[in-house]
DNA sequence: TGCCTGCATTGAAACGATTCAATGATGCGA
DNA sequence: TCGCATCATTGAATCGTTTCAATGCAGGCA
């Protein structure tokens, strides 16, 4: 079965060390008495402190066997309550269940893993109480960072102001807040929403249909205005009938209720749209659900796109024409930003917070067609 | 905006203390100043220690309150030092792309949330040596617990034997390893198996095609296992013909793509099936899509199971039926064996290792339908 | 020879909590 | 009044590392 495995570069992996004494930690002592040195040379030559340039070739290689031969692993916690490092960050979810998250997740925990960092993982099932706890206990356990994603939530300023007056580097994804202490990272949601009118359009709709995002979210109004702005650029005319807007709601997964429902109060209007632009790829899916249910064929009889571009989009039928969100590299570049700040506070620089802005990408696939070969009804 | 948060029954929520000074941190010692006592007295009143029995109720009052005033918050590494108790929980995910993952991760958060125990977050990428590293740091950072969750994953048991040597309970979710040292949660794939087919016969089907899982999957065995048992107990005869098994793969996504093909395949052959029992859901999805493609309408013209109920299940069109695993109850039980675990190492008592074996449930949606109403091609 | 410099190593003091044995203080029975 | 529980509190050691100041030792230079 070995060879199943895929391989990332070192073809058997660290050696596991094995403990040699029974149930025993191995502490440094250990290593200082096998090798014959002081705990003191063990620290520093098994670190590379700076006055490791100090010690003897011959005397790094014995402490280094020594270590390697009893198994020695450093004691995380004993060394944090020295030098200050947990190595290790708060991960905060606003809530797991939205597909959104788990390819956020993905690039977090890469970069996370590229410098030896670990994560403390926390979902706030969307409740303010949990986020609180939960930011406490990241608290204790003394997070060098703290990274937040959610495309809404709303937390008294103060609660992460403290963060800033620790010197913790917090940045958000998806969501951003007033003031300059915490950074972010989001899509351009403008630029998002007139790619995917844009799209449309040059596809030769003219009747569009729209379901937009709740007010809560934070994604809603820039998208819009994408819109809006596009559709004024080129002469588009958006008539108010054909545009519902999705109400506020807690669960990550409503948008597909939303999405359907509002699609039928569309088609009940008997207003005709030969094109539907849907806040995000659930509502999108929704939407086509109650389409394909009234016997209106996507994309033959009318096109739909989405946004986000989450897992499910490639899977569905029809596949889903969408507006990407590049998560994984959102996720990368939210750890970046936040390493930049804990190594600006080790040599005691200042240090700025970030605003970013991604750009996203329109995705075409196989529910939106050109309007020349849409059937009328 | 503040009335629209969820509330978990704490109406306010744990007012976050606030730092007093800048940036220092408050320490025990600072609040035993502040209060008159000594730090062993602030210690024990505030974990509540054996010998608080005999603080004077005043003691107490006075420490809590200049704690409080002070917005003291433990040091969790100091603590630990002194303790040997980390609180926390390494979690390591095979693939935390399969949507297999997402409940489960709930439903461990969720459970060790009611603990106050905090989740280390790992994905192993199904990378062997991403894993083994992994599980270095994981020790480094002296968990006290590991949950493990993969549908399939080859390890040296003397990985984890490392573990039960460090007395580290140990558990995996959807996977299990030969040996009594790590527990394991599955569920029973033979009963899920079983009860796919049973609600095809029972609907009619007679002509039924299979796709079996990869061979390297723990559950495609039982899950056949299952479908035989069956098929034999009420004299059903099962076409070799229309039987297919996907192939080994490391992306947990190919199931869409093996299912597509493999349909395909299925019918090309010409050989007539009213109903196709997929190995997982997305398989069916797969299968779905290329059933359509060729003309074939499901559930009209062919019915079609999955297994797992992934979120993407419910929605797809149509909404699949499908073998429910009670992934987050399956999150939830294997924390509830770890903490045993932990509580008997506390207490140094003898422990032994559990298999629990979950009931899976039939979710009748859209994807089948009785056979009688099915039009013959 | 005496002194200084650079090299190699180490002693010992933190870090912030926990915990056990020890210390006063009090009350009570003899 | 003494001795002895019981109660209330605390001093001091400890956990495993890191780090700074200190030490001993060569060799080189005056």
């Amino acid at each position: 079965m070995d060879e199943l495995w895929q391989n990332d570069g070192n073809p058997r992996g660290l050696p596991l060390k094995r403990a040699s004494g029974k149930n025993q930690m191995v502490t440094m002592r250990d290593v200082a008495e096998d090798s014959g040195f002081s705990p003191a040379t063990v620290s520093i030559v098994l670190n590379n402190a700076p006055l490791a340039r100090y010690i003897a070739p011959a005397t790094k290689k014995r402490i280094e066997e020594a270590a390697k031969k009893l198994g020695y692993r450093p004691n995380a916690m004993a060394r944090f309550l020295r030098s200050k490092r947990s190595h290790t960050v708060g991960l905060v979810f606003f809530d797991i269940t939205d597909p959104f998250c788990t390819p956020v997740m993905r690039g977090i925990e890469n970069a996370l893993y590229q410098s030896s960092y670990v994560p403390i993982f926390a979902d706030a099932h969307n409740q303010r109480n949990r986020f609180e706890r939960y930011l406490e206990m990241l608290l204790e356990h003394h997070v060098e960072a703290l990274i937040v994603v959610a495309n809404w939530l709303v937390v008294d300023i103060h609660v992460l102001a403290d963060l800033s007056k620790r010197n913790i580097p917090a940045a958000t994804i998806g969501w951003e807040l007033p003031g300059d202490t915490v950074s972010s990272v989001m899509v351009d949601n403008e630029t998002g929403g007139r790619m995917a009118l844009e799209h449309l359009h040059q596809l030769g709709h003219r009747k569009i249909a729209f379901i937009r995002g709740p007010k809560m979210l934070i994604d809603s109004a820039p998208r819009w205005r994408g819109v809006q702005k596009f559709a004024h650029s080129v002469g588009l005319e958006i008539d108010p009938a054909l545009v519902l807007q999705l109400p506020d709601s807690f669960d990550p997964n409503s948008g597909f209720e939303g999405g359907h429902r509002l699609t039928e109060e569309l088609l009940q209007k008997k207003k005709k749209f030969t094109a539907l632009m849907a806040f995000d790829d659930l509502t999108a899916l929704g939407a086509i659900r109650a389409l394909t249910k009234a016997g209106v064929k996507v994309p033959e009889h009318c096109s739909v796109t989405g946004f986000d571009d989450v897992a499910m989009s490639a899977l569905s039928a029809p596949s889903l024409t969408t507006v990407r969100q590049p998560l994984e590299a959102m996720g990368t570049n939210a750890v970046n930003i936040v390493m930049e700040g804990i190594k600006a506070g080790l040599e005691k620089r200042e240090w700025n917070s970030v605003r970013q802005k991604m750009n996203p990408e329109l995705v075409i696939r196989d529910s939106t067609r050109d309007v020349a070969h849409s059937s009328t009804d």
